[in-house]
DNA sequence: CAATGTGAACAGTTTCACAGCT
DNA sequence: AGCTGTGAAACTGTTCACATTG
């Protein structure tokens, strides 16, 4: 056994999903004619310190020019390589009611990079009808009807019916589930998931405009305790304060 | 000037984002019949450890009873007390296209503590028309025929459009901003950004698909590291392992 | 000289272990 | 005896500062 898992050392999960963020910054820029970006510059776009970016892209390797700059088109290039892309994810929907159905159509969700190898659905007076292309079928269709393994499966339907449709994906052969259900589910440890649960989010905004409420008769959560940027949320936040 | 902002110490971003599933789980299990829950058993439905629960709900204080466990119906009600409901948000959508109408119509998501104060959209084939009870707007429409500021604004609107209609929502007294558009938001440190990127989800979910599939010939990520847990992903996993 | 890459300090969360109630 | 509440330890990610390099 040689070295294997060459991969430096494991990208951090914040990094990783800070990556898209800077390649399409990059793209943006790349397309205005820029051809080279600085930590700096790609910091203020994204909201967060050059330091970060420095660390984030250094975790992909040394794609940067010491005295100019990151080379734009490489460092897309690079992004792209590390995160899959360039390969084409077989992906299935479960669940085709309104949140399934604007996901579909949602310029920018399913790219060219993403396949969709199944449209499932429970109910009789979906199954049958075609959503951009794609007939909705039952799972035990889409099932008998399919041919490779799915890669990555969605979950657009109600609370209740999550885990077993969950269940079914990972049958389908799925090692990835993003899951809009405001459900837990219990997979085995192989299965990537990632929440998106859109309740949370209002009652999470509800919490801090709650705090806000309370301050304005009191403190203000972001007066000069820093110097530099406000403590504020964990992830991108309102960049280009100076400079 | 007596004690004032009393909360303890601030609860972490993370706690504040696991206290709404605690809160779901525990309504079901009353639902159920059940009084009373542990954090061991609040643990394995939400796919966390006991000690994580445990310090999270002691953060908002003791609501717990040693050696029998959560009163149910008090833990709702103090979770709902820190999360902000009761009260009711007002809350503005820009951009009523797929997205839009389809979050708008998802039961759970505006629930009684959110109220659909406009609807704007910047498209003259959508203007005056109504979704779900409440005529789409213009802007200036909306801000003219608005007389009490909103509180939450979410953005469902393509990237190009979205820095321009996050300065209209904080015009209209947002601190508070959903921001589903895939563009970062410069916006005054006072005012709390939450993104929620579909396309980096599923480009992030690409990535571990893609180390999944080169683990197939050598070696599975979650292999006999660690005793307990996979290492897994920073939030909520398959639970329900042993016990 | 400008801007990257990175070790070291720092900060925020999670996990552990156990004292303290009921 | 059972289960919470919480300091202390461990860990993970961020920020800092600076040596390094084109």
């Amino acid at each position: 056994m040689i070295d294997r898992s060459a991969r430096r050392k494991q990208i951090p999960e914040p990094t990783i999903a800070r990556l898209p963020i800077y390649q399409r910054i990059t793209t943006e820029l790349l397309r205005g004619g820029q051809t080279t970006v600085s930590s700096d510059q790609l910091g203020r776009l994204a909201g967060v310190t050059a330091a970060k970016v420095r660390k984030d892209l250094s975790s992909i390797g040394s794609l940067g020019t010491r005295g100019s700059g990151y080379d734009a088109a490489a460092l897309v290039a690079g992004i792209a390589a590390t995160m899959g892309a360039g390969e084409t994810w077989r992906v299935a929907i479960v669940g085709v009611g309104n949140l399934g159905r604007a996901l579909i159509n949602t310029r920018g969700f399913l790219t060219r990079s993403y396949n969709l190898a199944a449209l499932i659905d429970s109910s009789p007076d979906l199954i049958g009808t075609t959503v951009a292309g794609v007939a909705v079928q039952g799972v035990e269709e889409a099932a008998a009807s399919l041919d490779e393994p799915i890669d990555i499966g969605i979950l657009t339907l109600p609370a209740h019916a999550a885990q077993t449709a969950a269940d079914q994906l990972i049958g389908l052969g799925a090692h990835s589930i993003l899951n809009f259900a405001p459900a837990v589910l219990s997979c085995p440890p192989e299965v990537r998931v990632r929440y998106v649960d859109l309740s949370i989010e209002l009652q999470v905004l509800s919490h801090y405009a709650r705090s806000a409420e309370a301050g304005r008769g009191g403190l203000l959560s972001s007066v000069g305790i820093q110097p530099t940027t406000a403590p504020g949320s964990a992830d991108a936040r309102g960049a280009a304060r100076r400079s």
